[in-house]
DNA sequence: TTAGGATTGG
């Protein structure tokens, strides 16, 4: 029989194998029997490297899988390959194409096997007039000669099917077919050899980890991963062991298509082949993927919008490229706009007009929105070869504060250093990106006019970005003889003097010019208290301790199966794979028997820990905890919140709630567009909602006298909400600099600032006496010093 | 070949 080697084109019509061959069944294959005429088919799960063998024959091992008997006692077989037949195999076959093998001797293995694998292995050569016929499973023409110049083509009626491996079963030395989602990701950059490289790190629901070095002359063909949660499917990646670790490394015919990790997201595959598998089973995959990656995966890296950036961190933008010129050998420079206002002064790079490309007019026109970003080194090259008008992702990029001991004057400078740390680099989005579209919409929305009139209106402008001493000076005078609060009622109201307010009766309502001695808590954080409107109660925020306790105790109610997938929201299970086998319901609400974007999604999560409700509460616009009785979910104790929103945990009061069931949501679910606010939540949940509120004691001086006055505020004082403040760093330190403003550390009363405030005085009774009581209202912190 | 994740310089 000649061998015959060739790759078989899908769709096309050919000669089918020689009539006298019959496929055999992997079940009745047997050492000593007669295999003339029979053929083994089924699929390459595995292959290993091509080795020499001791009197210089090349060998290639595959191991190939019956399709059609997955579940029989043994569905799978070793087929050594020798000899020329070694060397040509070794070339085209690929892990998950059909392979048909005839004329091969049956080697009866000397132990038997404990897996689904043939106690037997086949063994196929040139001289023992083997024929190996291969079916491409891609849509990629390559047809090698066969040596016996004739063209067989086998042909292909069944579906190609490609066996994809789990993060925690790669074997070093194989190529295989996987499913990951992206936990790390390096966007291509120009590596120091030929090509591009990029590097990812999947992860996938066995929670192993693997790290992918991807190289390619073409950047087209390496994934476009955008962010991390993305899923990815990779055919043909190389497994092998670096530093007692699996590392995928591409391998000829490496193929990838990637996907929006979105729950909800419409299900299209990012790639540049013109012609890829992708079957409805696939798509299942995908949807499983990202559903486990919602709780599991930490949200995208510290995306910001310029308006929100903070000196000194790292953070990823997205937006649009309006100017570009050269610096130096070394650096080179990026003008971009995300249609948002840096709230700092940002510094500009002083380039020569003639070097700046981009249109002028709009240059001109985004001056005060459009921030520079200098990029280093390696990134160099890329950013050379940026279209203006192009949407960039730039990651990691570094926000400086410069003149950082003169705050007045400081400046923020924005730097992408050199290298690819932390995944450093810059993407170019396509414009079918939603990310991309979104902002489109919100540039084309943005009205230039009105950013030029913010010219005027925002003290901390550009034009004053290298300001000089004299703006210092006026910025300290302005504090001292103006106020650095305002009122905002009753500014017809005159001055009373603290003297004349102390020796009056209460109640009455002041208008007073004074100076913050000092204030307390000094721990800005103890100022954020727990208030309930109707009893009138104030409480502690609970901890995250007490919280974990209470999660730690409704973990061991399982969840009911009765109460999964009503009419109003659909359920996912899942048991931990740790030793302690928790047990994890989220039920989804629905709204028109639908699932909705996770940004509009309420959930309820029953065994889940406090990091995993905390990982949802990133994607999901509501998570409650809840835990299963015999006929209804229902809340958990209330020391712990029953909802979480964002960064806010909601509580409710534990003597003016009477919890209700959680069928009561279905109500609001049916709305016509579900705004989940906390109030309607709490109020058909039968819960009083606790709000947060700051709570101080200053203590106010003029020339005349001193007195203590409450300030109990929500968030009209400072212009920071009492809610964020415990989980925003930036709320905090901007609380802290108000309060050194107010009240500047170390200054004698003459060098204090002056504040206006309204205060009211009012009576408290106990048995024994009675005392005045006084409180800050309608004040608030200037614009200007916030 | 290249990179092999692990910021902060200009």
């Amino acid at each position: 029989m000649p061998v015959q080697l060739l790759k078989i084109i899908e769709g096309q019509s050919g000669t089918p194998l020689p009539s006298h061959l019959q496929k055999e069944n992997l079940q009745h294959l047997q050492e000593g029997c007669d295999h003339t005429n029979k053929y083994i088919e089924g699929i390459v799960t595995h292959s290993y490297p091509l080795t020499k063998l001791g009197d210089g024959t090349d060998l290639f091992k595959v191991v190939v899988q019956d399709p059609d008997h997955l579940c029989s006692r043994i569905n799978s077989i070793n087929v050594l390959i020798y000899g020329k037949m070694a060397e040509d195999c070794a070339k085209i076959i690929r892990h998950g194409e059909t392979f048909v093998v005839a004329g091969f001797k049956v080697i009866k293995l000397p132990t038997a096997r404990e897996d689904s694998r043939h106690d037997c292995h086949l063994e196929v050569s040139e001289e023992a007039g083997s024929a190996i016929y291969v079916r491409e499973t891609e849509m990629v023409q390559i047809i090698l000669p066969c040596s016996s110049g004739n063209m067989t083509c086998f042909p292909c009626s069944v579906a190609p099917k490609y066996v994809y491996t789990p993060l925690n079963h790669l074997k070093g030395g194989t190529i295989v077919n996987l499913y990951g989602v992206v936990k790390f990701f390096k966007p291509p950059y120009i590596s120091k050899g030929t090509d591009y490289c990029s590097v990812v790190t999947l992860v996938d629901p066995s929670n192993v980890k693997l790290t992918c070095s991807l190289f390619s002359g073409n950047l087209d063909s390496l994934p476009k991963i955008y962010k991390v949660g993305d899923i990815v499917r990779f055919h043909r990646i190389k497994i092998r062991e670096y530093n007692g670790q699996m590392q995928g490394i591409t391998s000829g015919g490496f193929a990838s298509l990637t996907f929006d990790g979105t729950v909800g997201a419409p299900v299209v595959p990012r790639t540049s082949s013109r012609a890829y598998t992708f079957m409805d089973e696939e798509q299942k995959t995908i949807e499983e993927l990202r559903i486990w990656a919602a709780s599991n995966i930490s949200i995208s890296g510290p995306a910001a919008k310029l308006s929100g950036v903070q000196p000194m961190l790292f953070f990823d933008l997205t937006c649009q490229l309006v100017g570009k010129a050269k610096v130096d050998g070394s650096s080179f420079l990026l003008k971009v706009w995300d249609g948002t206002k840096c709230p700092y002064p940002t510094w500009k790079v002083p380039v020569e007009a003639k070097d700046l490309e981009g249109e002028k007019v709009l240059l001109h026109q985004l001056r005060n929105l459009a921030v520079d970003i200098l990029v280093y080194d390696n990134h160099v090259q890329l950013a050379e070869s940026l279209q203006i008008g192009s949407f960039l992702r730039i990651y990691s990029i570094h926000s400086k504060q410069a003149s950082a001991d003169n705050e007045d004057v400081s400046h923020i400078e924005f730097h992408l250093h050199g290298g690819t740390c932390y995944g450093r680099g810059i993407g170019v989005l396509p414009e079918s990106n939603p990310d991309v579209k979104e902002l489109k919409a919100f540039l084309e929305s943005v009205d230039l006019t009105d950013s030029q009139n913010m010219e005027s209106i925002c003290s901390m402008d550009v034009d004053s970005t290298f300001g000089n001493v004299t703006d210092l000076e006026l910025h300290l005078q302005r504090c001292q003889q103006l106020s650095v609060t305002v009122l905002t009622d009753h500014q017809d109201l005159s001055n009373t003097e603290l003297k004349t307010i102390i020796t009056s009766t209460a109640p009455q309502q002041y208008r007073i010019r004074a100076k913050l001695r000092t204030y307390k808590p000094q721990k800005l954080h103890q100022s954020v208290k727990l208030y309930c409107s109707k009893c009138n109660s104030l409480q502690e925020v609970p901890d995250r301790d007490d919280f974990d306790l209470i999660l730690h105790g409704s973990a061991g109610t399982a969840p009911n199966p009765e109460l999964h997938n009503t009419s109003w929201y659909e359920s996912v299970t899942w048991t931990t794979q740790d030793q302690k086998q928790r047990e994890i319901a989220i039920h989804f609400v629905k709204h028109d028997e639908m699932l909705q974007y996770p940004e509009d999604t309420l959930l309820m999560i029953e065994g889940g820990t406090l990091k995993e409700i905390w990982k949802l509460t990133k994607k999901f616009k509501c998570v409650i905890p809840v835990r299963s009785t015999k006929d209804d979910l229902e809340l958990l104790d209330l020391s712990a919140p029953f909802l979480l929103q964002g960064n806010v945990k909601y509580y409710g009061c534990k003597q003016c709630s009477t919890p209700k069931p959680m069928k009561n949501l279905s109500s609001l679910a049916a709305e016509q567009q579900p705004s989940w606010e906390p109030t309607e939540i709490a109020q058909v949940l039968g819960i009083e909602l606790l709000q947060y509120v700051f709570i101080m004691k200053f203590t106010l001086v003029d020339e005349t006298g001193a007195l203590n006055a409450y300030l109990f505020d929500y968030e009209k004082f400072f212009q920071i909400p009492a809610s964020e403040i415990l989980t925003n760093n930036f709320l905090q330190q901007k609380m802290q600099m108000t309060m050194n403003t107010l009240c500047p550390p170390g200054k004698r009363f003459g060098d204090l600032p002056w504040l206006e405030c309204f205060i009211r005085s009012y009576n408290v009774r106990d048995a024994m006496k009675n005392q005045v009581y006084y409180q800050i209202f309608d004040t608030t912190v200037a614009e200007d010093v916030v």
